[in-house]
DNA sequence: TTGACATCGTTGCCTTTGCAACGAATTGTG
DNA sequence: CACAATTCGTTGCAAAGGCAACGATGTCAA
């Protein structure tokens, strides 16, 4: 009854599919923006002295911090263990970095900047700050709600 | 003259390094605050369907824009061109994507969604949506000025 | 004290990534 | 028309990443 004769035979029946325009994804945005950001310095730590993104999270915490054990990176850091692990290794190849057991718990390493990593972050810190200068002085107005969005995202459970 | 006898030797003498605060520093907090709201619907994706950020971003595409070549996916979805490659590769693989010589001009391909690949997307893009909502309802307030900030991050040089 | 359990850092294994080089196809130029 | 230059997609290769398992150490409670 339903069949007209003749007719084409009809394609599957299509559902339609919701509108969803990738450009306006907020993790894919966040994703390509935060990319961006550390573009920009990353190319020159990494032309210049060698330093990759991992290398320079556990550096700029050993200069803030001090003495911290791979775990400490792992937490303070946002590094996975193993990421801050190898970093930690690479850096000590280098000699940025010097690597000691800790007295008192032996299961702990103790991580400080060698005299070499001081210099290499009396160099490297400068750039950072301007950089960051330069993005607090680009977004200007928003600067404040743009902290306050990416603390609520950090808040958040999940 | 300078050298008062008898005095403990001097440890060499260290420039104070700038004070800089990872955790304020916004590459890194875009960093991890992009991973972080990836993750959520990622780990979903890995988990039931097997698709990774690469697929998904070559999907959500394909899904807004039909057919499309490598290169229109490397430019829109900002995914690097063997990326999008090894995407599409890995999704023609499992089904989701028909990939054809485009007939115009061979050097391109032509990727299109498969009719599992619609069915996919029509269970995918719900969830997506619905994350979404939460963000935005999370954001609330700041969501405005957010995505001012990202685009002033995007067009500016570099 | 002793034995189960937890924590720390490293490493093995496999996948993904980034980059450069390549062949195929097309476009531009003389 | 010839032929250099460009574009497109893929792939080889080495480095980076993620995850789970491991040995070593430490903690806790019976």
């Amino acid at each position: 009854m339903e069949d007209q004769p003749h007719s084409p035979p009809d394609p599957p029946v299509e559902p339609p599919l919701p509108i969803f325009d990738l450009d306006r994804f907020l993790p894919y945005r966040m994703s390509v923006a935060a990319e961006r950001l550390s573009a920009g310095l990353a190319r020159r730590y990494r032309a210049q002295f060698g330093i990759g993104v991992p290398e320079w999270r556990v550096l700029v915490h050993l200069t803030h911090s001090g003495e911290q054990s791979v775990r400490d990176l792992e937490r303070r850091a946002s590094l996975e263990k193993s990421k801050a692990s190898r970093a930690a290794a690479r850096l000590e190849a280098t000699g940025y970095v010097a690597k000691t057991p800790n007295a008192g718990d032996r299961r702990l390493v103790s991580l400080s900047l060698t005299s070499e990593g001081r210099a290499l972050m009396a160099e490297l810190l400068p750039l950072a700050l301007a950089y960051q200068q330069r993005l607090d002085a680009l977004l200007a107005d928003h600067l404040g709600a743009l902290e306050a969005a990416l603390d609520l995202m950090m808040d958040e459970p999940a």
